[in-house]
Parts: structure tokens; sequence; C-alpha cells
DNA sequence: CAAATGTCAAGAGCACTGCTCTCTTTAAGG
DNA sequence: CCTTAAAGAGAGCAGTGCTCTTGACATTTG
């Protein structure tokens, strides 16, 4: 469940002021859905979420959840967003155990958050960051929990600057480079872009670490993937974090 | 198309001996089956693939498919299998191009091989890189291919060894990191441990970049993927293959 | 040469899917 | 109270993977 509550599906008009009965129990029946939804993906995995399943966990026909959910696609985006949002909360909670002037230890923990949660919900990790489905367009509701997510890697390395502990980053971009990641500079524009693309890099290293072992790819090659993450963890901490 | 015959789907037996006529026009009828699959793949992807619609193609009804096929996750298991293959000898040609003695340079093209190879290739790539299929077993055929495409990468370090232009990697692995890597050490037993973590760890880092582009993670963040990657590319060379 | 043996394509059919349509019930608001 | 809009139920369409049986053919053996 997590805090389905705090992220409406917004495809579905939702009255902020509870004004109806009907549309009360328009909203509850459609948490109801999305619980199922969510119960059928964490088990049987997204290829599994059949919309007439999670009808009749609900009591309903398969057709009256097309009042909820105009088509599986709709309901998947949904299920998508929650994933979103749960990943960015547990990054948050995550980051926020370690003490805020140890940068290391932040960044220890906003990582082990990150794969604890992956590995513990490998079907919405999947969803996230596994193959896309076919006719997918990223929805505009999942910008702002990757946001999230990211912006605690981006506040550890910011708290680095403005406190003098790390400088940035050795060697400087090229104008190339610099042009090629123009978006994220404008979303952070008051972070060294070098820095920047340092830190995207290692976001995109550590997705690639969960992946690679969610997906099955560290099989015969490494026998115990937390140490591994771990090590490179570190690795990366000495490189975004030198002298912590 | 690509090498379809030189790698026989084992699940069906293949006299090597091309005794029977029987059995060659099973084999074609199976490589046939096999083409209209990978190009049912390369079009619509993975989910589009349906059994009943390559059996229209080769013009067969759906039934007699499952005479070469026992089930649709076999077939797909053989693209799979195809799809390792492709990508490892992508990779090995496009190393190969590099002078031998310029590791720098061999770095880059398998690199640059790799990620070109993934964006020609997206639906194959998203096969063996993406989301796993539910009830999916890792199949036998794919150790092969796999250890083709990363003894590339290893070869270039061990070249570098060998000819004492590059020394073993920074810092020293702790037994615990040791034991973790402990499975990749047995396949390649005269690199060291060092080495070979963070050549693994390099290669985690190309496939998550790789991944990131492809799966749509970098839409409003990176303006020119190959140019980040190159970027990437770069820095990656410059912590493996330092002084080069 | 003929009969037994295997192989194969075809078709029907089952259980399931997403989705659309129509019909009826139900409840809310004027 | 009565109109109107929303919601559930059901049938139905086209598609899927997969199984089973049937009849035709080729291969091998007696």
């Amino acid at each position: 469940m997590s805090n389905a509550s705090t992220h409406d599906p917004e495809h579905t008009a939702l009255p902020s002021k509870a004004e109806g009965v009907r549309s009360r129990v328009r909203t509850e029946l459609t948490l109801e859905i999305l619980a199922a939804a969510k119960h059928h993906l964490a088990t049987q995995g997204a290829s599994g979420l059949s919309l007439r399943a999670v009808a009749r966990d609900v009591g309903m026909v398969s057709s009256a959840v097309y009042r909820y959910f105009p088509s599986r696609d709709d309901l998947l985006t949904a299920l998508i967003v929650d994933a979103y949002e749960d990943l960015a909360d547990a990054i948050e909670h995550g980051e926020r155990k370690a003490k805020r002037a140890d940068l290391r230890a932040r960044w220890f923990a906003a990582g082990r958050a990150l794969r604890h949660w992956a590995v513990g919900h490998p079907h919405e990790y999947g969803l996230i960051y596994g193959t896309p489905i076919p006719g997918y367009r990223a929805p505009e509701a999942t910008i702002a929990p990757v946001l999230r997510a990211t912006n605690v890697m981006v506040e550890i390395l910011r708290d680095g600057i403005s406190s003098g502990t790390i400088a940035s980053p050795h060697g400087s971009l090229g104008s190339a480079d610099r042009r090629a990641i123009a978006p994220i500079r404008e979303t952070f524009p008051d972070t060294p872009p070098e820095m920047l693309a340092r830190g995207f890099g290692a976001w995109v290293n550590l997705i690639g670490l969960v992946s690679f072992e969610l997906f099955g790819h560290m099989n015969n090659v490494i026998d115990s993937p937390s140490t591994f993450f771990d090590h490179e963890l570190g690795r990366l901490a000495d490189d975004l974090l030198p002298g912590m």
C-alpha cells in the first residue's frame, strides 16, 4: 500500500472536497482496484497482471473496472507512478537516517536504500527500470518522484560543495559534453556541470548494478551482490566525495 | 538473420551429418520459423511476438509450430540465444577494427559497438538486458556468448598488463570482496582480482548506460546520449587504463 | 514389394485475455 | 418526487497459448 493516498491517480476526477458520497465510494473503489492490482504485480509480475483477475478480486465484473481505468495500460501506468513514489520514499527515508554532516554515510544510506527497495520489490523495480512496455509514454506524474530520488543524491553533492569538504570534480567538460547534458543542467542550474555529469553517471551506475543483479546477470559471476554493491558504492564515493 | 547457422538451437535434434531428407527440411523449417519470429521481435517487440502470427508468416497452422518449438517460451529462448550471439559478434567485430597496441582505442571500439548494436536492435537488447520473463531460467547456451563479449573486455586489460602499459588497479580488495567475486575469479583465474572487480564494474556501468538510454530514462536529462556515452567511456578508460 | 512405423500438418476446441457494446439498476440533485 | 447521470452486469468479439485427435505422407523394416 505505502502512501497510495499521497498521490492521487489523476486520470479520474477526484474532488478535493469530499462532497458527494458517490465520489467518495468512487475514490475508495479506485484505491481498492489499485491495491488489488499492486498485489497481483508484486506476486505474479507485470505480465501476469490481468484486468479480469483484478476485477474478480474486488468482486466486480471485468467491464466495470473500465469505469475506473480506461485500459490495462492506464492501470499499469498508475502502478508505475506508485512504484516511483515508493522508491523515492525509500531513498529519502534511508538517507535521512545518516548524519547530515557525514556525506559518505548519506551516500551509502541512499544507495543501500535503493538496492534494498529494489530487492524487496523486484517486479515494481522491473516495471520502472526494465524493458518499457511497447506503447509506453512516460507519464507526466513520474517526473516529480524521479526528481525526488535524484534530488537526494544531488543534495549530498551540493552540501559537500557549500561546506567546502569536496571540490568540483577533476577535469572540466568539453563544449560538446556540456551541450549533451543541457536538460539536466537546466533542472539543477546551481550545480557545477562537471559534478552533474559525474553524479548522473554514478546514478546510472547504481541502477545498472541493481538491474544486473535483479535481472539475473550476476549468476555465476558474483556470489554476494550486496557485498559487491557496497564495494562499488565505496568506489563511487571515493570518486564523488574525495577526501571524505 | 545474421549468423543463425553458426549456433544451432539445441532443443531439437539436429544431426550433424545431413543424412535424412526429412531432417534436412526439418532444420530448414526450424530456421524459417526462427527467422519469422526474429522479424516479429525486431518490429513488434517481445510482447508482440505471437506464435500464431509467426505460424501464419511461414504458412503453417499454429499447432504445427509446436512440432518445432514446444512452447512460446522456447521460441523466445532461441531468440535470446540468438541475440546474445549477435551482440557478441558485434562487439568482437567492432573491437577488431582498432589497432591491437592501442588499448584505449580497443576499449572505445568495443564500447561503441555495444551501444551501436543496442540502438539498432532495441527489442533484442531488451530481451537480454531488460526485465526477465517470469519463468525464465538462463539457458546454458547463453553462457558462451556472454563470455565471448566479456572476454573482449578482459583481453584488453590483460594485454595491458602483459605489455606493462597498465598496472593493477589502485587499492586492493578486502577478503569479503574477494569472496564476493569468487565465481568470476574462477572464470578468469589468471587475471588480478582487483582488475576483475573493476572490469566487471565497468561492464555493468556500460550496460547501465545503454539501458538507461534505450529504456527512456535519459529523456529530459541528456540531449545526446551518444556524446554522454563517449564521455563515460573516456572516464572509464582513464580509470581502467591509466596512462593510455 | 508390402506392411509397420514414425512424422507431420491440420483442425477443433479449451481457457484465457483486453476491450466494447447494450441493458438495467441505483442513487443524487433539482 | 422525478429526472438524469453514473455504475454494475452481461454478452460478445477478436485474439492468445496450448492440447488433443485425425488423416496423410514418408521412411524404414520384414
